[in-house]
DNA sequence: ACAAAAGTGTTTTAATTACACCCATGC
DNA sequence: GCATGGGTGTAATTAAAACACTTTTGT
């Protein structure tokens, strides 16, 4: 095959930052790097792109052979191309986060290679640039849940209004009024009440919801209102 | 040096949509491709990332070259690694898009590669991938211009409301009430008033703005509400 | 009977929408 | 003097925020 002549090849590579929740922190997945440069050391799951598949497919592919998870929300975050963002040879790496409820893909995670939940405030330091990819995912991640569904992905599929409404104030730090939440909430109709409830977070016991998925297909890309004051935002 | 051994190694790309406005109508830039495959089809402005160059550092670069322009708003949209993309050689593009006054640049533009603005309603096909490219950036422009004031990069630094409302329309399609959009706009603070006005478009004069370049910054990753009914906006 | 979390309703305030007239000017 | 687009204010509506008490149940 003919092929673009005189230009430069880079090594592509794919880091997934993996956001969890186990109903009460916020988490980040990390693995010990199996190979030089940095080996042993605390890392995203991060891998190259082969010959035969998309980047899309790369960052499944390597964060099922990491850590054994699949099937989760994955979404692009953004591409590092600094020619010198890793030592030892250049490479560009496109950064994917994923949200997982912790606890459902508890057994499913595969312990290879020693992957370890970090609550986001105690996490070591990392390889690279990933600092860096770390934080644009958190503020993506925040940017994001302010205005569309994605926090759902972190819970299990029956969760109650209370574990939401900790989750939201544990993205945003910060404390919501529990009326004005459900209602918000519930507004959303993305929501449907389940008959039985939660009863190990009290005595009274929770209500059950699950997402309508519809609805929540439908209103994805759609702009709702999800926390207070949006507008008082920055990111 | 050292390098990873057995890795394939891909030619990286970059791609830009240039979004343009000349006071009527939203156009994109585009240029006759110069080498083969496709040579001569209308095309984004691509080239490859350099050996010493960041992929930032090559999309300036890139933008420069093909059009003389320089300095203007630009963004990473999304990075295309299907490999079938290009069918020449196995390449990973990334998209970056650019917002630009046409009249501000026109005498920066560079003709030596044909560019031609285009309106987005009656644009040619375009080679590879850059169709779904160019759609990608038109929802990501409406999706932030519904809460980030980056329309204002595409227009003079000297511009009036309703120049602003008539961009706006035709960003949205729609039509909205001058009194609310005026209200909206300088709610934001984001304008400062001047002294003279614009005569071309009427025989009163409308008064010009400038953008206060302190709230400009400040606000412009919060949220505002920038057009009437974002609830219902679907992208 | 009481502690602990769940659940719910109303009032107040703020934001958004709908809507119509006067103004300035060049011809 | 009239046609053209610019500029502005107010009332009505809707959405969001503030706020407190009752319910359930295991101990």
């Amino acid at each position: 095959m003919i092929k673009y002549a005189k230009q430069s090849r880079f090594i592509q590579a794919v880091d997934c930052i993996v956001f969890g929740f186990d109903g009460d922190t916020l988490k980040i997945l990390l693995i010990q790097r199996g190979f030089e440069p940095e080996k042993g050391k605390w890392s995203l799951m991060g891998g190259f792109v082969q010959e035969n598949e998309s980047i899309d497919q790369a960052s499944n592919r390597i964060l099922k052979q990491l850590t054994g998870l699949d099937g989760m929300y994955l979404e692009q975050l953004h591409t590092f191309g600094d020619p010198h963002r890793d030592p030892m040879e250049r490479t560009v790496s496109t950064a994917y986060f994923a949200l997982i409820d912790i606890l459902k893909y508890e057994k499913q995670l595969n312990t290879d290679y020693h992957p370890e939940w970090f609550s986001l405030k105690r996490m070591p330091k990392l390889i690279f640039d990933q600092q860096e990819m770390v934080e644009l995912a958190k503020r993506r991640v925040r940017y994001k849940a302010a205005l569309h569904p994605i926090l759902f992905e972190l819970l299990p599929s029956r969760f109650t209004i209370p574990q939401l409404q900790s989750l939201y104030e544990s993205v945003y730090n910060t404390s919501i009024d529990k009326r004005n939440f459900s209602k918000r909430i519930l507004a959303t109709g993305l929501l449907i009440k389940q008959a039985d409830k939660d009863k190990s977070g009290s005595r009274r016991g929770a209500f059950y919801y699950q997402l309508n998925m519809q609805n929540y297909y439908a209103k994805f890309q759609a702009f709702l209102n999800l926390i207070p004051n949006p507008t008082n935002l920055i990111f």
